[in-house]
DNA sequence: AAAACGATCTACT
DNA sequence: GTAGATCGTTTTG
């Protein structure tokens, strides 16, 4: 099944707006020793470093947004109440962007994704930050991990890329909302909410 | 000590 | 398809 290698450093190592949008179509794969799992993945968003008040990194370094200041290719992940959610760490170390991961479509191991989520459509498996993790048993033990060794948890390059992609205005937070930073593919069952897409298609 | 954080679930229309 | 309640951890005063 893993018939390509992983992302490489090179591919994180730039701005996150660019890793977010090319990061549209890939495979996140977990393999915790039993059968892997997979998703593609369908919706990201960027955090941009300096300028981005939703940044966890934007107030500086602390404990918990450390890996953020780490190199690229490498895991953010932070507990948000019961659930998680995983970034992606962009652009060379020292440098606090990131891509956070909102949600994928399930590929393979769909059993053990059902078996952590409960029984739910196959399609709101990933349908989410938070439900993401859940799925994939993604936690803050693997906060700071190595995403291009191929190991536990990595990323492979886009098999199918999105028909249609949109960019609409980051979630959740109220400053600064004019700012395009989270993509998606507009045709998939699988967004984490209902889009206001008509914006942008690329 | 207390606020800020935002994803999920439930209940409802 | 939407609205409101709920939740745990981190950071700040």
């Amino acid at each position: 099944m893993v018939s390509h290698r992983p992302l490489p450093l090179s591919f994180y190592d730039r701005d996150p707006v660019t890793v977010a949008r090319a990061l549209l179509g890939c495979v996140l794969v977990s393999d915790a020793g039993g059968a892997p799992i997979s998703g593609r993945i369908v919706e990201t968003e960027a955090y941009t470093a300096g300028d981005d008040p939703a940044n966890h990194a934007f107030r500086g370094p602390t404990r918990r947004n450390a890996a953020m200041f780490g190199p690229p290719g490498r895991a953010y992940v932070y507990g948000i109440h019961t659930h998680h959610c995983l970034n992606v760490v962009t652009e060379e170390e020292g440098t606090a962007s990131a891509v956070l991961l909102r949600a994928v479509e399930p590929l393979d191991g769909l059993a053990a994704m059902a078996a952590r989520r409960g029984a739910v459509r196959a399609a709101d498996l990933a349908r989410g930050p938070g439900r993401l993790c859940r799925a994939f048993g993604v936690d803050r033990g693997l906060d700071g991990w190595d995403l291009t060794a191929g190991a536990r948890l990595w990323l492979l390059p886009a098999e199918r890329l999105p028909v249609r992609v949109a960019v609409t205005p980051r979630v959740g937070v109220t400053a600064a909302a004019d700012r395009l930073l989270r993509f998606c593919d507009a045709d998939s069952p699988c967004l984490s909410r209902r889009l206001p897409i008509a914006e942008k298609d690329l």
